[in-house]
DNA sequence: AGACTGTTGTT
DNA sequence: ACAACAGTC
């Protein structure tokens, strides 16, 4: 046990036992203090959704019983500020050092941030490790040392990457719990016990111990491991002496959510050995089918495994080489199609990864286009056709038979997702952050990036995005991904007995057909809340006018009169409505044809520049204001994969970084670093070249306090790049701001 | 037959 | 935007 005082593991999105890199630190570094820190109000706008909530609740009982049968248990802790609690941990147990696993999106990168300089401050050793991704984001580049700017190019570097993943590591054997007793108390209990259990709580009860654990195995096993095990499962309920650390009771979800919630579990098991067996059955089962079952909406042919992804109850890497190694073998078998299964299955882990990146790389791509072109674009801002999407009241089978779906069981094929997204912004031209939102609310996988990364794509604001001006009809997609239509009458039982031919188009069935499936159109189910046709001329209005405000604007801009009309509509984002909850009863959406309001104002939502504004304020004292051009999160030269470079190995104790002292202060990111080799004798033994374990440095996104509206606009205009948008729209061009695609290098 | 139109897949 | 494909005239 080195280093005298135990160290916290703080778990957040990593929410397991195996392949846990800081779990793994902490128990190599002797005893430990498993904590999990409940902070929603500091997520923003993004407080976790219901079932969301509900997931995360049984992941962590699920953990703590794991913990538990290892040696030591979960400490909760319901705060509004992480950062200030960890240090009461830190306080409360004398603890010399903290792990934890990095997280990308730009909220987690300014409190990671933060946590690490305060604790280091506190002259805690701080470590942070790579566990949510095959690569860190700084790690892949392209041949010029600058991050991608494409999927494909991203992914098809990564596959190629001169080393491999991390193998995943195995779980604990026996975690020593950082909820220290003395040694002379736990003799002291030992000999007092006599093999019955109630004198033993009675010992325990006068020593000011409670028993709060026990199981009697640990005693009959091992008589040395017993009492290291049977200490380690008290914890102190008297607030004096030695361990002053109890938890506080985390509540998930209240009353008006429990008779919602009741449901998922059906559906659902969250927790770290569930996302295990999700993930073999997946593997042994619909993987080597899924290459031929993706048109499929309905249907168990997905690895179902996204919700335990999100909350990191499996790591990445283990999926990536359980998978792999199916791959190898199929290959050898000569079966294509599972090959050809497991290159697209693994393709959807790389979109996973992608995201991560890309909110690293753009720490706003949440709330900001990554392409500037579309904001001019005049959303519809309507809070009817929201509600109707909602609702699952569009009069689309397809399109409605989803939002039922995600309303019901908080989880949507990733099929099923592009249609409903791309129709919530396509054909009725909503806001696509109102949409991310929801989705946010209501995803059992709710996931900042990924779902950001899905909104841009679809809403046509990344470089290789879906264009904006291509509608994709839900009839005909009806048709490709439900040919039957038992999709759409399970999710739509008022439409369960019309004909096949006319699941999907109801709008056109004959009367006689109609009235035999007992549908009556604008009544017990609408019609179309706006023609595909007349869509498509509205949204090529929408695409002219939008053109026209862009020019105005940029003439604007070059006399010099006006700052342009960028910096007001930033300024007065369109306000995300109120009233989200799902009406229980449907009223129908029928005749009352919404007025369409159009709005230049780029949507936002607001909330989430308060909660910036906040961190800012906390940051304000890093001194780290930079230039509004450069919101990319920047990775120092020195940061390299190539192990040969040896760097910094002295600041390893305290993970202090060094860019610091190099006297090139970076214009916008600290590095904060867990330079943590102490593992090395484990990973750098192999003759390769192999990157650094554990991360290395963690470049840190710190927003600036000044320059924030700058940064909008700064950002927003970002990513210059021959996207074919560009090519075919070369106006656009005009106002792309392409510094940054320089200073990169 | 060959041109034309429309759809799909592309994160 | 582009390529691949299907269907139409």
């Amino acid at each position: 046990m080195s280093g005298g005082g135990c160290s916290i593991v703080w778990f957040r999105r990593d929410l397991r036992v195996e392949d846990n890199p800081a779990l793994a630190a902490g128990v190599r570094a002797g005893a430990v203090v498993a904590v999990f820190v409940w902070a929603p109000e500091e997520e923003g706008p993004y407080y976790p959704g219901r079932v969301s909530r509900w997931w995360l609740k049984h992941s962590l009982a699920h953990l703590d019983s794991s913990l538990r049968s290892l040696g030591t248990c979960l400490i909760t802790k319901r705060s509004t500020d992480s950062v200030s609690s960890l240090l009461e941990v830190v306080k409360a147990t004398g603890a010399t050092q903290l792990f934890f696993n990095h997280l990308y999106d730009p909220l987690s990168l300014v409190r990671d941030h933060r946590a690490k300089e305060l604790l280091i401050a506190q002259g805690i050793a701080v470590r942070t490790f790579n566990a949510d991704l095959l690569y860190e984001p700084w790690e892949v580049n392209d041949a010029q040392g600058r991050p991608f700017m494409t999927f494909a190019a991203f992914w098809e570097r990564c596959l190629s990457m001169p080393y491999d993943p991390d193998s995943p590591l195995l779980p604990p054997k026996r975690i020593i719990s950082g909820l220290c007793l003395k040694h002379s108390f736990t003799a002291c209990m030992w000999e007092g016990y006599n093999g019955n259990l109630t004198s033993f709580a009675k010992i325990s009860n006068d020593a000011h111990w409670e028993l709060i654990y026990f199981h009697p195995s640990y005693i009959f096993s091992d008589s040395t491991s017993g009492v290291a095990n049977i200490a380690a499962n008290i914890v102190c309920s008297h607030s004096g002496d030695i361990c002053r650390c109890p938890s506080d009771t985390l509540v998930f979800e209240d009353e008006s959510e429990k008779g919602s919630n009741a449901l998922l579990a059906r559906a659902w098991s969250p927790g770290w050995s569930n996302a295990d067996k999700a993930l073999t059955t997946f593997i042994n089962g619909p993987l080597i089918e899924y290459s031929k079952n993706r048109r499929k909406a309905d249907s168990a042919t997905t690895s179902l495994l996204s919700p335990h992804l999100h909350f990191g109850e499996v790591s990445v890497r283990k999926v990536f080489h359980l998978v792999r190694i199916k791959q190898v073998s199929w290959a050898n078998e000569g079966n294509k199609a599972g090959d050809e299964s497991v290159n697209l299955f693994l393709k959807s882990i790389g979109l996973r990864e992608y995201s991560r990146y890309m909110s690293f790389n753009h720490p706003y791509s949440h709330e900001r286009p990554l392409l500037g072109h579309l904001k001019f674009f005049p959303w519809v801002v309507d809070e009817g056709y929201f509600k109707a999407w909602r609702q699952g009241r569009t009069g689309y089978p397809l399109v409605d038979a989803g939002m039922r779906e995600l309303w019901a069981t908080g989880w949507l094929h990733d099929r099923i997702r592009v249609v409903v997204s791309s129709f919530f912004v396509k054909v009725l031209q909503l806001p696509w952050r109102w949409g991310m939102k929801y989705f946010w609310d209501t995803l059992l996988d709710a996931d900042l990036e990924s779902d950001a990364l899905g909104w841009q794509y679809i809403s046509g604001t990344l470089p290789d995005g879906r264009e904006i001006d291509r509608i994709d009809n839900p009839q005909f997609e009806g048709y490709k991904f439900d040919p039957n239509g038992e999709y759409v009458r399970r999710w739509l039982p008022e439409l369960a007995r019309l004909p096949t031919e006319w699941i999907h188009h109801p709008w056109n069935a004959p009367e006689s057909v109609l009235q035999a499936a007992g549908i009556e159109l604008g009544s017990n189910y609408p019609l179309p809340i706006v023609s595909i046709d007349a869509a498509k001329a509205r949204l090529q209005e929408a695409l002219t006018d939008m053109w026209q405000q862009e020019a105005a604007s940029r003439a604007a801009i070059e006399n010099g009169t006006e700052e342009g009309l960028g910096d007001s509509s930033e300024a007065a984002p369109i306000a995300f409505p109120e009233d989200i909850q799902m009406e229980e009863n449907h009223e129908p959406a029928r005749n009352n044809p919404p007025t369409t309001i159009r709005c230049y104002e780029d949507q936002m939502v607001p909330s989430m520049t308060t909660s910036l504004v906040r961190v800012e304020e906390e940051e304000s004292s890093s001194d780290l204001r930079n230039s509004a051009e450069n919101s990319r999160a920047e990775v120092p030269r020195n940061v390299n994969v190539n192990v040969n470079q040896e760097p910094r190995r002295d600041t390893l104790n305290q993970g202090v970084l060094p860019t610091v002292r190099d006297n090139n202060p970076l214009p916008q990111f600290n590095i904060a670093g867990g330079l943590g080799n102490a593992e090395d004798s484990t990973a750098e033994s192999s003759s390769t070249s192999r990157r650094e374990r554990d991360g290395g440095v963690v470049p840190v996104w710190s927003p600036s306090t000044s320059s924030y509206s700058e940064q909008l606009v700064g950002d927003e205009n970002g990513i210059g790049t021959s996207s074919s948008y560009l090519q075919r729209h070369p106006q656009s061009h005009q106002i792309m701001n392409c510094r940054r695609l320089s200073q990169t290098g």
